[in-house]
RNA sequence: GGGCGCGUAGCUCAGCGGUAGAGCACUUCGUUGACAUCGAAGGGGUCACUGGUUCGAUCCCAGUCGUGCCCA
């Protein structure tokens, strides 16, 4: 932003000034310097003239000291327009200086009051301190000279320069200009400074704002802001991240008396009304308020509105019905039920603007506080972290992103980015995932319908035989306790990872798979492992769509209601109260064990190419007890997951095979026809690679006495199992590696 | 100018004393009766920089740089 300042003078002994409204200096009530600015030392007390107005009735000034100027900027001397700018205003009350106010509500210059002559003789006599004088005189005095009455500001402030500057007082400088000709010379013009200032402008008018005085209703905040601090400190209420205490204790530590007053057209009209004489009644309505005043009075409202937050800091009551008459308000059952309410949920923006103000005015009012926690989150930004504003139009409408992906999806993005103290880029191919999430379930459930898992469902928690099926409750109990954990904590996004984790990791890419071949007959434990993996499978689902139903409410409702006859709506299914007790620790571990085999399997056909669609035999060298129990109970997963015809044992590995390693196992791949031995040799050295330098980090830090002396018991013990498993793997890669070195 | 926060994989973000994760994007492969809005296997990070505390620091402390918001 730039504006012209214009430096004035007088022509002997002067004080020059800038200003950016030339025409506010009618108004001017003194010129200010700093006390300690030695240079104006000598003529502080006396008098000095503003350069405007006609001159037989040129009005003349204090100079005073004041704070406020700053020696180093410009001249270090300040003109002094109290009605018009809040840095004067300041220091004319400081100084007791007259504020004389220029404009009318449309910023033009005011055209009311008596002749120039007139106001600038009374005028005078006040700066002489000949007259005494009071806000209501001053503010019907008119200090604009009868040439400018009546002027638009901007039309005014041009007509003043011209005047200043033909008048020989304004600093002028030497400019240097060249004619049509290529003739240069030099001309005098008003020294303007290019200089970027804070200029405030209307939000929807765009015009320039100008300070004016006038008069505006104030909460004297002091006397209501203690019971909010307090109720803060001692924990009454809690605020979440709680690093936002800080900035709720900063404000209202530093709070300074609330302007509640606003000229809107929209909003609560303030209630007081005044009388011919200026005495105020404040009422509820304007019947109360004549009967205030009596009947004869002659009532006027005030017209401005209230405060937005002021009106909106009852809220919590407000919507209630409260009365704030105690026989009434007791008998009210919202009130009682709904206030004091628990949680509050909103941005971190608003922390001061509605939250503050809600406790302040419960606090004042009713004496309660309005909620016991305040959770914030962070401001919704757009995917270029610009904060999302109507008049810059960077809006999202979430009604368009529901279009486009569904509720779901955005309500589980929003959760899922709800992390305490983020900020909220909203990322649409983020809300594209968690779409594809919500027909990740959808797909689940018809594999299930397509199985007639539903027909077999229980009501209860099954108990069945399958190592497999107590794997996957015991799963859903984990991820009950971490979803609960996580809202405890008000960690929104914990809990969407953790749903989102255990439904696509564990149950469709892991359970699912693995229950194919029990479901289709190809089991050994027959019918009545079909039927136990029927029941599992549905209470599992069951359970997945009531832990997302507070996030994913449509989808998780809508199957719910179509998978089985139900007695009620899945919003009012119990919230599970099972945990850790559904967890079979050596179910765990055979499925953890299987798992690994068909991985190991998988990785190394990938990587040693041997076409996905191909079914290859798997000969077992080594195995503990556990591992072959393990692979017995799931040959036919194994099989089919891992794309395998058949295990065989053996006692040496074959020449030409791939070593496939799983706990207290190998096996081996043996593709002699297309085993490429470098290509072995690589992939096996990738690993040995890997491992060392997990092994050399284990190792340096069991060496270290310090760590053995200092570190838990439980890291130490982890440390160690950790590198006694990776020893273990690193035997069977190098006896691997030097096979293969064997076969050139 | 004051206050608060943030710099982690190409992007959007978790983690926050025990040696780094997710989604998307990327590479290769895949029409195996839930799902191509999919599956399998991979590649990719001196966790902004510099010091300090510690057996050990992405995490704690101090400073620097960059960046954002709020209040003047």
């Amino acid at each position: 932003m730039k504006t012209a300042t214009i430096t004035l003078q007088e022509e002997r002994d002067y004080i020059s000034i800038a200003t950016t409204r030339p025409e506010t200096m009618l108004g001017d009530g003194a010129v200010a310097v700093h006390p300690s600015d030695e240079r104006y030392a000598p003529i502080v007390g006396m008098m000095c003239e503003i350069p405007v107005g006609p001159k037989a009735q040129r009005r003349l000034i204090p100079i005073i000291t004041d704070e406020y100027p700053d020696k180093d900027f410009g001249s270090g001397a300040v003109k002094i327009t109290g009605a018009h700018d809040f840095n004067d205003y300041q220091v004319a009350k400081r100084a007791g200086i007259p504020m004389y106010n220029l404009m009318d509500t449309q910023a033009n210059l005011r055209a009311d009051g008596q002749a120039y002559a007139i106001e600038a003789a009374t005028a005078q006599r006040i700066a002489n301190g000949e007259e005494s004088f009071d806000e209501a005189k001053i503010a019907a005095m008119n200090m604009v000279p009868d040439a400018y009455r009546g002027m638009e500001r901007f039309e005014a402030r041009k007509k003043i320069v011209d005047d200043i500057t033909r008048e020989g007082l304004a600093v002028m400088i030497q400019e240097t200009v060249t004619d049509d000709e290529g003739q240069e010379s030099s001309r005098s013009i008003p020294l303007v400074e290019n200089k970027p200032i804070m200029q405030p402008f209307g939000d929807r008018s765009k015009v320039v704002i100008e300070p004016m005085l006038t008069d505006q209703w104030f909460v004297d905040t002091d006397k209501i802001v203690a019971p909010a601090l307090e109720a803060v400190r001692d924990g009454t209420v809690k605020i979440l991240p709680e690093s936002e205490k800080k900035v709720y204790f900063h404000w209202l530590e530093n709070i300074e008396p609330w302007c509640i007053s606003r000229q809107l057209w929209w909003g609560h009209q303030i209630p007081v009304w005044f009388d011919e004489t200026g005495a105020q009644y404040c009422a509820a309505t304007e019947a109360e308020a004549q009967a205030m005043a009596g009947a004869d009075a002659h009532l006027t409202r005030d017209p401005d509105v209230l405060d937005t937050w002021f009106s909106s800091g009852l809220w919590p009551i407000g919507t209630l019905g409260w009365s704030g008459k105690a026989e009434v308000d007791t008998q009210n059952n919202m009130l009682q039920r709904f206030f004091p309410t628990s949680d509050l949920i909103t941005g971190s923006d608003i922390l001061f603007f509605w939250v503050a103000r809600m406790m302040m005015m419960q606090l004042a009012v009713v004496d309660e506080v309005p909620f016991n926690t305040i959770y914030l989150h962070g401001l919704v930004r757009d995917a270029k972290g610009k904060k999302m504003s109507k008049s810059t139009g960077n809006v999202v409408d979430p009604l368009e992103i529901i279009d486009e992906f569904g509720a779901d999806a955005l309500r589980f993005t929003n959760a899922s980015m709800a992390s305490l103290g983020g900020v909220l880029k909203l990322d649409m191919q983020r809300i594209a995932g968690y779409r594809n999430f919500g027909t990740k379930l959808w797909n689940a459930c018809s594999f299930a319908e397509f199985n007639e898992a539903f027909e077999q469902r229980s009501a209860s928690i099954p108990s069945p035989d399958l190592a497999l099926n107590k794997w996957i409750i015991g799963e859903v109990g984990r991820v009950r306790v971490a979803v609960d954990a996580a809202l405890d904590g008000y960690r929104f996004n914990d809990a969407a990872s953790a749903l989102y984790g255990f439904v696509w990791g564990t149950l469709c890419d892991r359970y699912l798979e693995l229950s194919k071949p029990i479901l289709k007959g190809n089991h050994s434990s027959g019918d009545a492992g079909r039927l136990e993996t029927q029941t599992t499978l549905a209470w599992v689902l069951e359970q997945s769509m009531t832990l997302l139903h507070p996030i994913m409410p449509f989808i998780t409702e809508e199957l719910w209601g179509i998978t089985a006859p139900r007695t009620h709506m899945l919003v009012h299914q119990d919230w599970p109260d099972y945990g850790l007790e559904l967890v079979d620790a050596s179910a765990s571990e055979e499925i953890s064990w299987a798992i690994s085999l068909i991985d190991a399997i998988r990785s190394a056909r990938a990587q040693m190419n041997v076409p996905a669609g191909a079914k290859v035999p798997l000969v077992q060298v080594t195995i503990s007890p556990a591992g072959e129990a393990a692979l017995a109970a799931n040959m036919a997963q194994i099989q089919q997951m891992a794309r395998i015809t058949e295990v065989t044992q053996v006692s040496d590995m074959p020449k030409g095979a791939i070593t496939i390693t799983a706990p207290q196992a190998t096996f081996g791949l043996p593709l002699a026809d297309i085993i490429d031995v470098a290509a072995e040799k690589m992939r096996l050295e990738k690993s040995m690679g890997k491992l060392a330098k997990e092994l050399g980090g284990l190792r340096g830090r069991l060496n270290n006495p310090k760590f053995a002396t200092s570190a838990p018991p439980e890291v130490l013990a982890e440390t160690r199992a950790n590198l006694e498993a990776r020893e273990e793997e690193e035997v069977k890669l190098s006896i691997a590696l030097a096979r293969l070195e064997e076969i050139g």
